[in-house]
DNA sequence: CTGAAAGCGCTTACAG
DNA sequence: CTGAAAGCGCTTACAG
């Protein structure tokens, strides 16, 4: 005899409804039958079925993640805190990998539509406009972190990046540097246009002046690169500070310097933005501004369970702080080897 | 007018039968009333709910990935690999992570319980006994992945973790290494204790002596003590190669070693398992033994699906391949600082 | 305090 | 080639 609601019903001699009552508490059941439904199940073995469950209620309890990588340690960590806050409120959460793949992104839009999921945790850099994701999706709760969806009204969770900026500008200022080598990356993504904004804003302000260099594309073999099309400044003692708008950069950045024989901090000093696993773990290690991911991903499911929770209600979303995390591979600018000269390599005219 | 297959029919003017047919392929439909069907689902904007289906047919097209952190470097690369197979092939994945707790495994097998998923990959390191996991799961399809479940018969998916040992052995020997100090973990875990087997095997056969030290514990915190635990042994030349059972232990290994002045790889030659991002990034670069996580996701992912798709078929589970990456931290041992003396230090009795 | 029955939106055996 | 209807296993408005 399976386990079904009908078999502990007839096993407990009591009728489906009261079963169904007895495990949801919506209504009050005696004693004495609450007590002959909880010895059915234990003889069936019974575990109510998520499947009839979701159809008669219309929802799943399953949130969607849509990464662009989930083996990129930023994702990773953004959905552990989803599951952990997800999970403690009984939802479950479903993994989108969309490998910046149009057509895998698509198949997740279809599991939308196709109600699977009762609402959506969108991680920037998949691949939709606007008009997918919100118009093709049955309006689903929907909540972003880290990036903007251009023209989205949904709510978006993202750390300080202005803010990291600006304290990765003032550390270097506070040390004494003026003439620092700003490894961006290409301005589509926010993320990074917030932190360059905050930094060359502080920067300015506090009497230093920056030079942009536009390669670097978050990767490590960027930073590489950018670094040795600047070998010449570094040399010369006219950039002292290098601030790379991701790890990832910062530590390509280290390795090349290595290579070239330039010390780091002695020579220049070098930051990063996001502290990720490899930062404390290179040499010299790095000074940072530390975002908690694993916290970005708790917010953004908080504020997507409030929304499925009271329905219309408008939610806000919210900035997560960062934090400046001070390692080895920042110091005081050595004012023998450092003129404070003034360059503006690369980009030109870019500099506002 | 919502968008359900009763409207879609009534607005093509047939049965639910045809819609549900002319969108399943699974008998024939006429080519005009397909096309009335078509025409009513995209005016009506119409995407079949899974809800339903699922109730319909008893499955979900959904798989559980149980895994203890999906915030670490190894699950979340195994989760990649499984995502990947799983949605190639219309399935989706649930993360399952249980943190090391076991009230949160026990949720996540009241999931399977409640056949929300149709089988699950089941990563080692979540707390479980056999008799939970295959007793209490209603005999959903299972795979293992890196280590066994005792008692439990379900197919295992591994790296080749006796061979990586052996591998990194021959290496170590053929550099002209003699004697080691390995750093392994708790025993308890297989996966460590494979790499152990197979190094010391290969090392015995190939006329080096191992140093064993319990301590380690699989972080870079266990590595760092250890060898400050052996820094006798190191200074005077008696430990030239250090094997670490995996790159956390190694990585923390390198940091003591700097700390105390000692040369990688002049002074001693320093190897590790797994590969993870560090691995690379560290100074002097790590050599060792990698292992294919998102190939070990994909494989499991197969399996699994296997079974789902042919039922009672029973199947093998398999072993995946690793390799040999050298790096900077190994080098021929230098002759004038190795007397190739014997050591045995740390654990007494321990070497067999 | 309890039960009979409708309904959630699909799939499919049965009949034609 | 097509349709009427039962069934999947729950929830809940309605009635008592």
């Amino acid at each position: 005899m399976e386990a079904s609601i009908k078999n502990v019903a007839r096993v407990a001699g009591v009728s489906i409804t009261t079963v169904s009552h007895t495990l949801s508490g919506k209504r009050h059941v005696s004693a004495e039958l609450a007590t002959r439904v909880r010895e059915a199940m234990e003889t069936l073995g019974y575990t109510p079925s998520r499947s009839a469950r979701n159809l008669a209620l219309g929802k799943t309890q399953i949130i969607g993640l849509l990464v662009p990588d989930i083996g990129n340690a930023f994702f990773a960590e953004l959905a552990k805190g989803v599951e952990r806050v997800a999970s403690g409120r009984g939802y479950n959460v479903i993994i989108g990998n969309t490998g910046f793949d149009r057509s895998r992104g698509l198949m997740y839009l279809e599991m939308i539509r196709a109600r699977a999921v009762d609402g959506v945790v969108y991680a920037s850099g998949s691949p939709f406009t606007d008009i997918e994701i919100s118009g093709g999706t049955n309006n689903i709760p929907l909540v972003l972190v880290d990036g903007e969806v251009a023209g989205s009204h949904a709510p978006l969770v993202a750390s300080q990046n202005l803010e990291g900026g600006r304290l990765a500008a003032e550390h270097l200022l506070g040390l004494g540097h003026r003439s620092a080598l700003l490894l961006s990356a290409p301005s589509e993504l926010a993320t990074g246009a917030d932190r360059v904004t905050g930094f060359v804003e502080a920067w300015r302000a506090g009497g230093g002046r920056a030079v942009q260099n536009g390669q670097g594309g978050f990767t490590a073999e960027g930073g590489q690169a950018a670094i040795r099309h600047h070998m010449g400044e570094i040399l010369q003692g006219s950039v002292t500070a290098i601030f790379a708008v991701n790890d990832e950069m910062a530590i390509g950045a280290l390795r090349e310097l290595r290579a070239q024989g330039i010390s780091v901090p002695d020579q220049v000093s070098v930051m990063g933005f996001d502290d990720i696993r490899s930062a404390s773990d290179v040499h010299p290690s790095l000074t940072t501004i530390r975002q908690d991911v694993s916290l970005l991903g708790e917010r953004a499911a908080e504020i997507l369970l409030t929304l499925l929770a009271d329905g219309d209600e408008t939610v806000e979303g919210e900035s997560v702080p960062v934090e400046l995390i001070v390692r080895e591979s920042t110091s005081p600018v050595d004012p023998r080897t450092s003129p404070h000269a003034m360059v503006d390599a690369g980009q030109k005219g870019q500099g506002r």
